[in-house]
DNA sequence: AGTTGAAATTTACACTGGAAACATAAGAGG
DNA sequence: CCTCTTATGTTTCCAGTGTAAATTTCAACT
C-alpha cells in the first residue's frame, strides 16, 4: 500500500511557534500567514486549527514567549553582579536589550486587542515579568519622605520611562546626536 | 436617461480618513477595510486609489492628523494657563488626554512599519509634536550641572516617560490600586 | 464642440482565515 | 486481539481581503 510513513508530524505546535516568530522579526506582523508557514512546514494549512484557535491564539503564544523571555532576559543579566546597583542596571539594560533584538515582538507584546490579554498564562508571564520590574523600583526608592502609595509611584514611574525608552528606541523617533552613547542608565531621575 | 446627479462623489479622500479613524477607534485597525467603507459611503471599493495609493497611505493620513490633533491638545490645554509651570503639566495632561481618548490611533502613531514613516507631512507634524515636548523638557531642566548634552538627555527622559506611562494606562498594564488620583504630573522626577 | 484629465466603474486575480465533513493514526480498556 | 475514543491530519468550500488593468463618466478648458 505504500503507505506515508509519519502521517503525523510531531510538535506541530512549537514549529508553528518558532515559524511564526521568525516571521515576525524579519517581515512583519502582517506578513504572519497560516497558510504560508503551513506549506513551507508541508502540512494543510487547516491543521493549524487543531493547535492553535486561530490567529489570536497564535499571537498570544509568541506574546506569552516573550514575557518569558524577556523577564529570563533581565534576570540573567542580572545574575552575574555582585551588587543591588549593578543589578538593577543590568536588569535595565537587559530590558531594553530584549526590546532592541526583538523589536516586532515587543510592539506585539504591548499593543492592545491583538491577542487574548486575560489568558491565565500569559498573566502569569506578565506578572513575573514586572515583577522584576517592581523590585527594582522599589530599591530605587524614588519620592522617598512621602507617604503610603510610593511604591505604586515608583513602580509606575519605573515602567513608564523603561518602556517608553524601550518603544521609541526601537521605533526610531529620538533623533541620532541626542542618543549618541546614552542608555537608560542614564536617564533614571536622581535617587539623592 | 434619468442619469446619476453626482457622478463624482465630493470630498472623498476626507470622508475615507474620517470612516476609517472612527472604526480604528470603534473596532480596531484589523477591521479597516476598503471595501467595507467604500460600500458604506455608497462608492465601487476601487475609487480609494484615486486618493490613497494604498492602505499604508490611509494608514500614513490617519497618523499624520493624529500627530497633528495630538499637538493641538497640547498647545489648547496650555494656553489657558498663566504661568510656566501650569503650561507644562497642561501640555503634559493633554498629551495623556489625547492618547487615553484616541488609544487605538495612538497605537498605530507608535508602530513600527504600518505607515510611511518618512512621509513628509508626516515628518512635519512629528516634528512640530515633539518640539513642543522639547520645549517642556528643557523648561522642566532636569540633570543641570551637567554638560553639553544636557538637553538632549533630559528631552529623551520626558519623552519615554510621558510614552511609556500613556501606552501603558491605554493598554491597561497598570494595576488599579497603583493608579488612584495618580497622573502624569506626579511622576516627574523632582527639578530642585 | 472637442479635448483632456481627474475620478469613478467593472472585471479579474491572488491572496487570506476559517468552518465542515472526512480520514488517519495512536492509545486505552475490554 | 478487538473496539472505542480522541487527537491530529486532510480535502473541500466559502466569504472576505487588497490591488491591478482596462474602461466609462463627468467637469472644465480651449
Amino acid at each position: 500500500m505504500n503507505r506515508r510513513q509519519n502521517y503525523h508530524y510531531g510538535n506541530l505546535q512549537a514549529t508553528f511557534l518558532d515559524k511564526a516568530c521568525k516571521i515576525l522579526e524579519q517581515d512583519g506582523l502582517s506578513n504572519i500567514s497560516i497558510r504560508k508557514i503551513s506549506e513551507t512546514i508541508g502540512v494543510s494549512h487547516t491543521a493549524f486549527k487543531n493547535h492553535f484557535n486561530n490567529l489570536t491564539g497564535l499571537y498570544t503564544a509568541m506574546v506569552t514567549r516573550g514575557y518569558a523571555d524577556l523577564a529570563k532576559m533581565m534576570k540573567s543579566k542580572a545574575r552575574d553582579k555582585s551588587n543591588r546597583n549593578d543589578r538593577r542596571s543590568a536588569a535595565l539594560l537587559g530590558y531594553v536589550e530584549f526590546a532592541s533584538t526583538h523589536p516586532a515582538l515587543y510592539e506585539l507584546m504591548f499593543s492592545r486587542a491583538r491577542f487574548a490579554n486575560n489568558d491565565p498564562s500569559l498573566m502569569k508571564e506578565v506578572g513575573g515579568c514586572f515583577e522584576i520590574l517592581s523590585d527594582v523600583a522599589r530599591e530605587l526608592n524614588w519620592y522617598k519622605g512621602l507617604p503610603d502609595e510610593v511604591n505604586g509611584k515608583s513602580q509606575v514611574a519605573l515602567w513608564s520611562l523603561v518602556h517608553g525608552y524601550a518603544q521609541l528606541v526601537t521605533a526610531k523617533r529620538f533623533k541620532k546626536e541626542n542618543m549618541k552613547g546614552l542608555s537608560i542608565t542614564d536617564i533614571l531621575p536622581r535617587t539623592d
